[in-house]
DNA sequence: GCGTGCTGAGAAACCGCTTTCTCGACTGCA
DNA sequence: TGCAGTCGAGAAAGCGGTTTCTCAGCACGC
């Protein structure tokens, strides 16, 4: 690996300056008291030569390289992009480096990739939204220290860190309830993934919370093409009755809201748009994008809090999950034509 | 490091299959003949182990760890995570593993990190947008084997892939010539940024082969946020004659827009704007953005191409300069008002 | 029948560092 | 002055593999 000047070892050290390999380490890691004119003549002499010690010889004997691994499915996604960013800083600030593994989406892979990464790190950050549950606890269990990203895994021995779908969902469509909105859809994002299962429950669950409400669950994507494409099966719903949509995530939402422009189709007077994530552009899209906000920095922090609990030996943190925060903004509205309730008629 | 079943080791697996470390090894390895029969022995006593080689052993004998670094100022810049994922990928497949060192745009530390990095790693991709050349040349040094990115060294050994801005922003400034276009202002990017500095050169070639052509340089910046507060400032050039804008890039354009649209000036009508990058939102933006695509995934695959070879002791290859290809969209169009010139009045 | 040349497996050295072990020297107390 | 107790530095034993070196065993040829 990586010394500028190959070739330059302890020995080489100790040699120059007269002391064994033993000194040399002590006075590197500092951790006993070494003769002040030692510690001299050995810094003097790692200058000199341009020593760097090195690093794998290092991770040999202490059993750890001071390195985890994301595994994502897809280095694409704003979400994975901007918890890798906050995982990453957080953990440099404890010396610790970051690896990624793309599994490019191919679950069947994503395994063995798992587990390779896992074998060259110290711990794995697992972010696969469409592994099985049954492989996904089998590998939880053989790659640990690990911390899963968005996955429910009941019972497992394993911290998990991610976002309250449902409960974002479910505030999401209160908002619409409270703008007036009685019949909405959702344009539902990839079918296998489980955080789409969790927006799904979300759906459910605020059905049963609103008597009055009904919504009609749309197939849809997480792209930007998803949703520009989705625009038909969208306006279909509308003529069924729908008022609002609920897109899987924000790209879905301004994809579908670039088309909506396109076709005539007003947002948010001929029909309410929201997305999911609050990505950078939801606030300067126009009309401004209602959304839920995800802490991406702040959950990759809150991974990095749990996996050095974890490398410490410490205890399996509680599963946190952020709940979204709503960002209301143009793209929602109360629905055209007569209003069905109003609280001071 | 990670074995799941730390502890087993080679000897582990020589004992329980009744041979050499060496032969265990050779079984392994693969490069040497080794009866059938012991090979037979030893793969079963793998799997019956769980045995899986150290990677930490291994990269101290070898030298090397199979993994690369990338340094980038900002994991949250669009170009730098489409780099990271071409770059991921295509290492990948040839079994190396990409760590990620984000400087977090602190310029002071930048050098620090990567040559941490790089003593972690078997090379290095360096993202420095913003280190003095002199230093950048010393960093290169002290680092090899490392790919530079975005940047121009003449003379130094080291390969560099990157974007030819001056060549995009000649393009872009005669497209909008074409247009009819004669009074142009670009809104810079981050005034210490090289490849704000190419674009500047950009600028300055252009003006000399269109004589007729006159361009304002604002400041501006790479972000939404820095597009759409510069929206006084571009409408106060547009006042002193400008009808077209390049932003520094996509995201600068885009908040731009935004900020346009809002205050009721009509793009292209009023004034065309374009950008650069072509982020996936360019294409979805209204009115969609005329900018210019740099192929990110494929740069990313480059950077590996020029590092494996690097790698394996190969020669500096040449420097290769992606030229942006025009996308041209509705955001430009001709200007309004009397035009300038006509080929055939 | 015995020397020569191969083949293949085990012994051991080595990669570069950390850490224990050992021992000499020095301090303090009787 | 002598002996137990400390302290600090060097020698050496790993960490877990790979690779060289060595040598036993065997086929072949004269």
């Amino acid at each position: 690996m990586g010394e500028r000047s190959r070739g330059v070892t302890i020995a080489d050290v100790a040699a120059h300056a007269g002391v064994s390999q033993a000194s040399v380490s002590r006075v590197l890691n500092g951790k006993q008291t070494v003769d002040p004119a030692i510690v001299r003549r050995v810094q003097a002499s790692i200058a000199a030569l341009g020593y760097a010690p090195s690093a794998a010889a290092r991770s040999l004997v202490h059993g750890r390289n001071d390195t985890i691994a994301m595994v994502v499915p897809d280095l694409g996604n704003p979400l994975f992009q901007g918890i890798l960013q906050g995982l990453s800083l957080a953990a440099a600030a404890d010396g610790y480096r970051v690896l990624v593994a793309d599994t490019a989406e191919r679950v069947d892979e994503e395994e063995a990739i798992a587990l390779e990464a896992r074998h060259r790190c110290d711990a794995l950050v697992l972010c696969a939204p469409r592994m099985p549950e049954a492989q996904l606890r089998r590998v939880v269990d053989r790659v640990a220290p690990v911390v899963v990203v968005n996955r429910q895994l009941p019972g497992a021995d394993v911290p998990i860190v991610g976002v309250d779908y449902v409960r974002g969902i479910r505030d999401l469509v209160d908002h619409l309830h409270a703008l007036g909105h009685r019949r909405l859809a959702y344009l539902g994002g990839p079918t296998a993934s489980a955080s789409n299962a969790e927006r799904v429950r979300g759906v459910d669950e605020a059905l049963a919370a609103h008597p009055d409400v009904q919504i009609e669950v749309l197939p849809g994507g997480s792209r930007l093409d998803d949703g520009y494409e989705a625009a038909d099966t969208v306006l279909a719903a509308r003529e069924r009755g729908a008022t609002a949509v609920i897109a899987y995530n924000d790209l879905a939402a301004l994809g579908l809201m670039t088309r909506l422009r396109e076709l005539g189709v007003h947002v948010p007077g001929d029909l309410s748009v929201a997305g999911f994530d609050d990505v950078p552009m939801a606030r300067f899209a126009l009309p401004r994008l209602t959304s839920l906000s995800v802490p991406r920095g702040e959950l990759g922090a809150q991974v990095w809090a749990r996996l050095r609990t974890l490398i410490a030996g410490g205890p399996i943190e509680h599963t946190v999950l952020y709940r979204p925060r709503l960002e209301a903004r143009e793209s929602t509205a109360p629905p055209a034509g007569p209003v069905v309730e109003r609280t001071n008629p």
